[in-house]
DNA sequence: TTGAAAGCGCTAACAT
DNA sequence: ATGTTAGCGCTTTCAA
């Protein structure tokens, strides 16, 4: 590997010279920078990264921790990470909670006290207090996403608003009988979205003086089969049978749809079905939905951290944490409702 | 952040005691050992990753390459590596090729030349010559994952005996009439799984003397929608319709599937289908699939990985590089043709 | 604008 | 088994 000194040597200046004039801090003449570029590139120079963080305390490498890798939500905002700070010239290094306690525990004793890393998004997972405590103490800009994390700095999308759009739009319709597939009514500890997303789904009904009905709502897991089965339950009751399924995630609300095609429903025509989340399969399957731009929001995070560091009084997180966009996108699995 | 120093003053030893007793490298008496992790553990001291990787030219972390962050395949892949890699106290960076020529270049002329890592591994990427060189250059072990690349150690599913396999299995049910929804025929530079897979659909029919049908091809991307509309047009066709579907990735077979169901033929028992790579969504579909355990493959190259670095003459791969394991799993969309 | 030199916090010879 | 010490390859004062 060639370093610093070689270059130095070869562009004729100092290895403090070089620095800056690669780095960009400290002032360089125009000609000396050009030497020294030209230095570097024909040399094949290329900074190691542990020299400089150990001197500068920088790393130039931003930690994600995530509690799944394997799942489309997860995956598209980490790709949205990745794609902004690789354009900054940023590292990304992962890590993925596991369920396991010890494992869980050893991320934030060990891995991230490492000092590898400038900064940490934190991708929608609940941390215990310890945790945010531990993160705290690191000292570094902390961005969360999507969490209910009060002590923590945090981009998130207003689910209740989500719901309560998405629940509106069926009602628009004409829909009055309309079913909730997703937290159960009762369910009120806060496991943050399902919840969140039921209130502003009743928010919704309240307002437009629809009486909620607990008969209509099927308890499911957010996954596709979640949906299906939650769907086959609910249709499958001898009782009025709803107009519309209100899916609080786009899994369940495919899986709905495909629940109610195998019990000889046709979706829009017999019953609606809308979703939450903006997932990748919605195009497919013509989902109605309302899209949360996970992608997006991996990029205002990445964006937001970068921000911090590079600010004046480096380290702070400026600015009130931000609302996340969304969007209604009306495909084809909702209409109005037929008399 | 607390030192070395402080630790050693702590335990009452020097710092080359504390860096050997906590990193198990040369001897240490085991009461001095426990003394030193005892006041390390007190203080709360982790070593530094940059003071560490500088003076021993290790930095316990691998890169991973890929293509895609938010596809089922890669991240179910990562997943496998990140676990594997956290057990044994790495790190993992992630370098994620965009499409973007400059950006994708600067992956291989920047940010792997950082000395970041201590390995790399490929996951199922094409790479050019000039990027494999750039790779090998780095001097470092690199295990790539499904790559048709010669020169690099390579972990991979026999792709054509997949196929074969998944084609024997619609065979011995009594099917002849198979359709294959994947490659074209004529498709034949080497996009390599598309490829493999077709021409182990071709042997499997060949070896059961079962002539192939030109007509029975339909060509498709890999994605549901591909698979869907690729389906709708087979059986949309006057001919003769087939009896079975060879999906060359489950995505295809479940867009096939739904295809199937949307033009009233039922499945199994009107039209077998059967994919090949064990996606999450094949257990909800009930599809019968050819699983090629992605997140077995990420161990193993993590394993493979970090037993190359950690073995007595570091850095060599060892051994040749292994046949990763397939598996058919027989599920209900396939089913004995009946006469 | 540039250079000299003192570290950054560890590890690994080399001694003992 | 343990300590002393010389770096590892940069960045950043400080001085010129």
């Amino acid at each position: 590997m060639v370093s610093i000194d070689e270059v130095a040597r070869f562009a004729g200046v100092s290895t403090a010279t070089v620095s800056r004039a690669l780095s960009g801090r400290g002032h360089v003449s125009d000609s000396t920078r050009a030497r020294v570029e030209s230095a570097a590139r024909s040399l094949g120079y290329v900074v190691s990264s542990s020299a400089s963080s150990l001197a500068s305390g920088r790393t130039r490498n931003i930690g994600v921790l995530l509690p799944y890798l394997d799942s489309w939500f997860f995956s598209t905002v980490l790709s949205g990470i990745a794609s902004a700070l690789m354009r900054r010239g940023y590292d990304i290094t992962l890590y993925n909670l596991s369920a396991d306690r010890v494992q869980r525990a050893s991320v934030f004793e060990t891995f991230l006290r490492r000092q590898r890393v400038d900064g940490v998004i934190a991708i929608s997972i609940e941390l215990g207090a310890d945790e945010t405590g531990r993160l705290r103490e690191l000292d570094l800009p902390i961005v969360a996403i999507g969490g209910p994390n009060p002590r923590l700095f945090t981009l998130s999308v207003d689910q209740l608003a989500v719901a309560q759009l998405a629940t509106e739009h069926l009602i628009g319709l004409g829909h009055r009988a309309i079913a909730h597939i997703g937290a159960s009514p009762e369910f009120d500890i806060d496991f943050h979205i399902p919840t969140h997303r039921r209130q502003g789904f009743e928010q919704a009904l309240a307002d437009a003086g629809v009486p909620t009905r607990p008969d209509l709502y099927e308890p499911a897991d957010f996954t596709m089969d979640g949906g299906f089965r939650a769907a086959m339950r609910l249709l499958g009751r001898a009782a009025e049978r709803p107009t519309a399924i209100f899916a609080a995630s786009d899994e369940m609300a495919i899986g709905a749809l495909l629940a109610s095609r195998e019990l000889g429903h046709r979706v829009p025509e017999d019953i609606s079905v809308v979703g939450i989340d903006g997932h990748e399969l919605g195009e497919f399957f013509r989902l109605t939905t309302v899209d949360q731009f996970p992608l997006g929001q991996g990029e205002r995070a990445a964006d937001a951290i970068l921000d911090a560091l590079e600010a004046p009084r480096s380290g702070a997180l400026r600015e009130e944490p931000g609302q996340l966009p969304y969007e209604l996108i009306v495909r084809e699995t909702t209409a109005r409702l037929e008399p």
